[in-house]
DNA sequence: TCAAAAGTGTTCGCTTTACACCCATGA
DNA sequence: TCATGGGTGTAAAGCGAACACTTTTGA
């Protein structure tokens, strides 16, 4: 057994993008193929050794900006993993033991116009990992597992769905994040009351044009009061 | 500079004491006395480095029975801290970069009785930490707030303030732990409501016997239906 | 029989939910 | 003028907060 723990800092990353099949809006993520053992071949989340003169979340962001060109708005701790065993598997035998500081990350519709793919580098839909992806190398699908436990669980008390949003957006394009995320249907009146009381978002003034309806308003989000819970309801149907 | 990250494992420890001057309930926890450099004097979170077959939360126990001689039957991840300049400080200076791991822990009644402080360990109020033992060694300080804030929201939305009870228990006790975390005080009736409602409590059929006044049922955590969130409100006064 | 804490009942007001309905635009 | 999604109104149900009131024990 060696005795050097290797430290490397790993960033899952959720854009929203349609669905290739239905056209609705789902969550997608980049992965990396990995080119050498342990796991040669499989897909892993874009990640890095920590460097000695890097902070944890610098880490995060320099590895994202190297294999998708993204600098995501927002880039939070997911938590560590570093148990002994934490890839119990045949390929990872006689290989370093890695403590792996996660982030999480949020693109924006903006920013994520801006994504260009490095060296093996592809972005699958969530919900279809299970059949083109897995199973990840390492313990990454355990650990994809939890970042979208944590992400589903903060929409509904914190306002980060704005992060999926550019700078001004309709309140139904909101709805549409927290939809996609959730992954069920919300009444749009409700939503609406909910958001606007809530104080989490500023009416801009201004109007989208070019619908083929009546023109809704653009709100921004309100920095600073992010503050008290949202109970999110769903329609039936 | 040192090209050398070092990976260690702290843990905040709370228990529940009777406050030196008031009597009243209040969280305590363990510091340790750094006996060398850097901070060497001060005050510092039970913590120490991560050996290479060790996992992580087994690392955080073994430090804590070591230090306090307790195995708390809470132990929870709270969050990395891993900045490059995170002990910005003379006396840190020239030492190597070190990566911490940082768990928190609740303490049980029984439990705590076994309590054995090791060397130059002790426990303070976390109300007079500010006088009696700060500035705390490297960042320990916005640690302790951090994993504070943490334990005083998770007990409003999950059970965990059980861990701080014995097996059976009367709800005023419970009652008791929350206003001692909360730092206020609950109304008794909607507060024994509330957790009836929730089912994270059953009724064990017995009742505390030798009280001055009616004997109250005593309850016990029910594992299961650890469900759902719990709003305290407060009594005035 | 009194004090004290356990435990129950009830009212008030606010929030959530469901859903009807009106509004503004492009086609 | 019609279809479509934006946006408002509102009544019913559910829930938290406040607090009066009953119960059960030891002293």
């Amino acid at each position: 057994m060696q005795d050097r723990i290797e430290l490397a800092v790993s960033t899952v990353v959720f854009s929203l993008r349609p669905h290739p099949e239905t056209g609705e809006l789902t969550l997608w993520l980049p992965l990396v193929r990995r080119i050498r053992e342990p796991y040669e071949g499989r897909w892993a989340l874009p990640g890095g050794p920590l460097a000695p003169e890097e902070n944890l979340v610098e880490s995060a962001r320099a590895t994202l900006q190297r294999t998708t060109g993204l600098t995501p708005r927002h880039l939070e701790q997911l938590y560590a993993f570093g148990d002994v065993d934490r890839s119990h598997s045949a390929d990872a035998a006689g290989h370093a033991r890695v403590v792996s500081i996660v982030y999480w990350a949020l693109v924006g519709e903006d920013e994520d116009a801006e994504a260009v793919d490095g060296e093996n580098v592809e972005w699958f839909p969530v919900d279809e990992i299970a059949e083109e992806a897995e199973p990840l190398a390492f313990d990454h699908g355990v650990i994809l597992d939890y970042a979208l436990r944590r992400l589903r669980a903060k929409v509904t008390y914190s306002p980060i769905a704005h992060a999926f949003l550019p700078e001004e957006f309709p309140l139904a394009q909101l709805r549409r994040v927290y939809e996609a995320v959730l992954n069920r249907a919300l009444d749009p009146s409700n939503f609406r009351r909910q958001i606007l009381a809530q104080g989490s978002v500023e009416d801009t003034g201004r109007r989208q044009t070019g619908t083929a309806h009546r023109p809704p308003k653009l709100y921004r989000s309100a920095p600073g009061r992010s503050r008290y819970a949202l109970t999110i309801q769903e329609t039936d149907q």
